[in-house]
DNA sequence: CTGTTAGCGCATTCAT
DNA sequence: ATGAATGCGCTAACAG
């Protein structure tokens, strides 16, 4: 394989100033508040609170309506809607969502869908991001309580989710996705881990193969775990059971997949089959078998491009990642909505089914 | 190529209730907006600005401080952080982050980048996703800036941007990213487009190329323009002209990418070589060439998995997405902490760079 | 060291 | 139909 790295520009950080000279500090710096209902009241000589009637569209007479919307225009003002909120007694209009890992399309796509969910309810999204780091959860659910959002979704980092209850966050809602709650009650939203896993392994056994090896990430990730119960128990209803030796827990990039599906292949009692827990891993697997011409099978979680044009047989569990995200938004949203009269009742879990793909073996 | 489809599970919505029968609707439930710091004063039988102070530790004696902070401790206080902005006449905290659409891994990248600046400053990341919709990114930015957002960072739908001039955002400062300001002036991260289109594309000649067709988004977008803009002047550089009926714009997914490279390459002059201007279009390419057995080569803008193991030689642009973001919000803050003392100046421009990568036809 | 007064920007309540 | 007073939760500025 041949491969060269090239830098195809000398501008590297350079910082290259505009033409205009002009001094950009004007009414956009910093501790400029902008105009105040006051500000346009006083313009259209009228009090704050027949300001504050014309923006909420109550009775005003259209000729002071006329003369306020003017002075809004002409003041370029807009409501502060922080204070709103406050004198409101609402918190601040936004879901909190907190994620292990943007870079991870399932996540961004789950970010996706909460997002057009909570738009088409006048919320907006603040994002966090943990790195699978408990201690970054914690602050980040703590500080987004603090700052008043109405409600979380969060994919949770650890195993012990005492941190994430509402009672312990001011009663802010919680709604859990990906992942189940643990020692806490939450509305949860989940994927067909088990099934999914246990349908694409049958899938193989279907198929004819009797050595099916499985490359996991590390057994405490619940989907993880979830993932290998369906490899075993697709097994089991076959009447067989899985071989320990061709089980690899841990690789969790495409590398250091490889190496682990390298070392499970290349031995003399090697699966004819490989079940991944994930398209990082099942990557790394093909790299693997695609290097040693070993033409095993493949199947894993999530599916990805160019799947159908690999020179193995690939079998995907797919899912829509955006119907995620949009199930736990409209979960937080139920809660939001819920009042004594309408209580919700009880933690509601829900789960997104998932599909197999079979694609053979693309012919070049 | 075989493909079935097979549903994993019969619980596509179904809701599961959870054996606990509790009523959840305790002091979780809407409207309950938690303990004030005068419920902690009363309980700690001091004033409230004792609290406040202890809060923000200035000067209290060991004494009380301890009693405060018990009180804080039973009744769960956590300070308001909306309110106190408010009374300090400070914005919200956080910063906007306007995209065009999450789906894709730039833009998630981008996102995350921006989210690792912004938390290191302290600042949460609220996040609007456009789809390349005008209409939706005014109301996005308008709603941001009523939110009080410090600042926002915009990836621009459209070729006007004089409502993303923070004189008509009430003075909210914007980055720009991706895209270049037009009819305004902001501070702007830009990818090397035009730099890493022609490296590519002289990659192609100097491999002996004459024929390359190329293969683009919609002429309207910046990045579209601007790496056409690199794949002409290469030619140049190299004295030669590209051919207009190898050109093809406008498809926008894979599918779209693959029936425009069919039809190019499916004729009696069909082009050796394709630059392709994002990696969709590149996969929808690879597709056709792989359909057509006609060998090939491509280049084409954004790595992507794989790339290394096709069967036609590929060269890619690659770059740091994250980058992008982190610039952005770097260039963000810096606005944000300037004085009229130490002004910033006029807006700055930053472009990140490519890098070429040369994967060889990886042989099976 | 601690408390009182006042007000951030806005909207509810009660006047007129 | 409009205005005045009051307070959301918090903290500067000034007492003491």
């Amino acid at each position: 394989m041949e491969m060269n790295v090239h830098e195809t520009s000398m501008q590297e950080a350079k910082t290259v100033v505009s033409p205009s000279g002009q001094q950009h500090a004007g009414p956009s710096g910093p501790g400029f508040a902008g105009p105040t209902m006051r500000d346009v009241a006083a313009r259209a000589g009228v009090s704050a609170m027949t300001v504050s009637r014309v923006l909420k569209e109550q009775n005003v007479s259209a000729a002071t309506r006329e003369r306020v919307l003017a002075a809004v225009r002409e003041l370029g003002y807009r409501r502060n809607e922080v204070a709103r909120n406050l004198r409101l007694g609402r918190p601040s209009g936004t879901i909190g969502l907190v994620v292990t890992n943007l870079a991870n399309p399932f996540y961004s796509r789950l970010a996706l869908g909460a997002e057009q969910i909570a738009d088409e309810h006048g919320l907006r999204v603040v994002l966090g991001n943990t790195g699978e780091d408990v201690q970054r959860e914690r602050a980040l659910v703590d500080d987004l309580a603090a700052r008043r959002v109405d409600g979380m979704i969060v994919v949770p980092a650890t195993a012990d989710h005492r941190h994430l209850d509402p009672a312990a966050l001011g009663g802010t809602p919680v709604v859990l996705a990906a992942r189940p709650p643990s020692r806490i009650e939450a509305d949860t939203v989940l994927v067909d881990d088990f099934g999914g896993a246990g349908a694409a392994t049958a899938r193989l056994l279907a198929e004819g193969h009797r050595a099916i090896g499985f490359l996991g990430n590390r057994p405490t990730v619940f989907t993880g775990a979830e993932r290998y119960r369906g490899f075993w128990a697709a097994h089991e209803e076959a009447g067989l059971t899985p071989r320990e030796e061709w089980v690899r827990r841990g690789p969790h990039d495409i590398a250091s997949a490889e190496a682990a599906a390298l070392d499970l292949l290349d031995r003399a009692d090697a699966p004819t089959a490989l079940f991944c827990t994930n398209n990082r891993l099942t990557l790394g697997a093909y790299r693997a078998v695609r290097r040693l011409h070993s033409g095993t099978a493949l199947a894993g979680f999530d599916d990805f491009d160019l799947a159908d044009l690999l020179d193995v047989p690939v079998t995907v569990v797919s899912y829509d990642a955006d119907e995620v995200g949009r199930r736990a938004a409209r979960l937080l949203l139920e809660r939001l909505a819920q009042t004594p009269e309408a209580p919700v009742g009880p933690p509601r879990s829900t789960v997104v089914p998932t599909t197999i793909v079979r694609y053979g073996a693309g012919g070049a």
